[in-house]
DNA sequence: TTGTAGGCGTTATCAT
DNA sequence: ATGATAACGCCTACAA
């Protein structure tokens, strides 16, 4: 398609016989020009089809409106629902979402955590805890406002808006000893850069340790985050150390690959075993039977963290750390031990 | 944090004792510049810190290396699914994405169009045919390519990769026909600004017609795709016209819906009604029963947009049309029909 | 209220 | 191979 540059405002000034600079100001503020000038700048724009360019614009006001995240592959429910709510939430103030995902690598984290800060990103939303200190000095010298999610900083010197893991796992595996429960078993996420996968797994620990109940090595087996390898860890389990009446999962999807493989196998859920999970996806009801879990409210976590930019882009003051609350929600997966 | 400027490339180059345009030369391509001065340059940059402004490079070289993608709540799997290929391919060639979301309202996907256009994007992707016209205006005036996903054009017009919805859906409603069924109900996705949702719906209504079946109005119903609207649509159908044996969803979350429903009623799947879905997300093999349905390549699918996004933004000609398969996943949730 | 002009940080076009 | 310098499109003092 052979077309003419794009209509600049100088175009749109000339059109409506003002200068460039009354131009810009009508179609900013509706305060800044007498009101028949700006309804004829107005018109020449839509005329024009005008369209400002971002690029110019944010190198002239150094704010690009956009902020970047920097995300675990939103292929995973719970982040997708958190990245719905920010591109949502931003876009109701005019701002739009960079979105850059990395697969728990810490080095990938600086590299896209770069190449967003190139894109002169306003202010950047990290996932957890766990990350190169690169990451810091990079966003930091950029001199642009940064939020955590997910994760409460225990140092307190991050801004953040969270779950506490630890304590909610603790309060998942006392649901299960409640029933009666005293053979453990976990399916945790990988724990390597992932503090949410690690303080899920010390919960169950500390809630067993408080009971003085063991969990043996060989009943913690770590997982990806995908119904394969929920399986495969479930199978490896039976086979190491069988005779577990209690499983607690580092999240749902993990939970609902073992109950499909408790369906495939012929293990009653809840009679010969009780499965929990972690993060009340949408799914987790919708399986049978429904998973008993942990919810955490992913999507109003995402709502929050981009208010919270936002305040932050404004240059307003909010509170440092924001805990939204993680409750149990007990459905049919998780019964009493049967002896 | 009390901040001195970020470092510019007018930095760099005092610190390297060479000129802007060398310095600019010396960071862009390594054939452009002495390896000993480049090298230099190189030098400082990291020492100060430097990071490129994408505005400023954005205003000069009319490229941003962003790409815009608008989408229906990308909450829903299936497009949580192309979100993450989409930018991941991306990230491998040094590009971001700008993601935008709208619920399926043709206004709204006009104005995040527009927004998208305005922080000056290399392309854009949208998803599936039904839109406002305007949003094509929007795009061709800014002289951006732009791909769709999803559905394939019948007019052979616009750029695509897609799936043939209405053929996949006629043969899983064969399928079902296969195994004896002659009662079929539906739970359709909206077909309001959803073309997929109206072909698949087509595809029903094609199969049973060319065996002279007939599909009751009342056995009928449009859902979001939500499991409580699912599981309320099949509530309705079963109160309504009551008898069917097989049900075809518009896609897997439906699907998901109602044999949670099914589980929750007694009625036995595939016993007593077998299910059907659409898009083979990765919990369709984790509910029990596995459920039956229709795969699409959703990752892929964002994978190949992605690809050809990049060749189109590189001025390189690519096919028109892609059509990806659409294949039948048989699981437990169908079978034969019991008299 | 409106206009003039300088600057935002890079790249690219000329020279040298 | 390197250096000046003019765009790129917009915003915003500062002037009028």
């Amino acid at each position: 398609m052979a077309r003419r540059p794009n209509p600049k405002l100088a175009d749109v000034a000339r059109a409506a016989g003002v200068s460039l600079a009354t131009a810009s100001r009508a179609l900013a503020g509706p305060a800044l020009v007498r009101r028949e000038t700006r309804e004829r700048v107005q018109g020449a724009a839509s005329m024009l089809g005008y369209v400002p360019h971002g690029a110019a614009r944010a190198l002239a006001t150094r704010r690009s409106r956009t902020v970047g995240a920097v995300f675990p592959p939103v292929d995973n429910p719970i982040f997708a629902a958190a990245t719905q709510a920010i591109a949502h939430e931003l876009a109701a103030s005019g701002y739009t979402l960079l979105l850059a995902t990395h697969e728990y690598i810490p080095a990938s984290e600086v590299a896209v955590t770069r190449t967003l800060i190139e894109r002169a990103v306003d202010g950047i939303v990290l996932v957890g805890l766990d990350r190169d200190p690169e990451v810091y000095r990079i966003v930091s010298q950029a001199g642009i406002p940064y939020e955590l999610m997910w994760s409460l900083d225990p140092s307190g010197f991050h801004p953040c808006v969270g779950v506490a893991h630890r304590i909610a796992s603790v309060r998942a595996t006392q649901h299960l000893l409640e029933l009666g429960h005293r053979e453990f078993a976990v399916i945790a996420g990988r724990t390597a850069h992932n503090d949410r996968s690690r303080e899920r797994l010390a919960g169950v620990r500390e809630a067993l340790a408080a009971r003085a109940i063991e969990l043996r090595p060989e009943r913690v087996v770590e997982a990806d985050f995908v119904l394969p390898q929920a399986r495969a860890a479930f199978g490896a389990l039976l086979e190491r150390a069988p005779g577990f009446t209690a499983l607690v999962c580092g999240n749902d999807v993990l939970a609902i690959g073992a109950l499909a493989e408790c369906a495939r196998r012929g293990i009653a859920v809840p009679g010969a075993l009780s499965v929990i999970g972690f993060d009340d996806i949408d799914m987790a009801s919708g399986v049978t039977p429904a998973l008993t879990t942990i919810r955490v409210p992913a999507a109003e976590m995402g709502r929050r963290a981009a208010a919270r930019m936002l305040e932050r882009i404004a240059g307003r003051e909010i509170e440092r750390a924001e805990e939204l609350p993680a409750s149990l929600v007990v459905r049919a997966s998780s019964g009493p031990v049967r002896p």
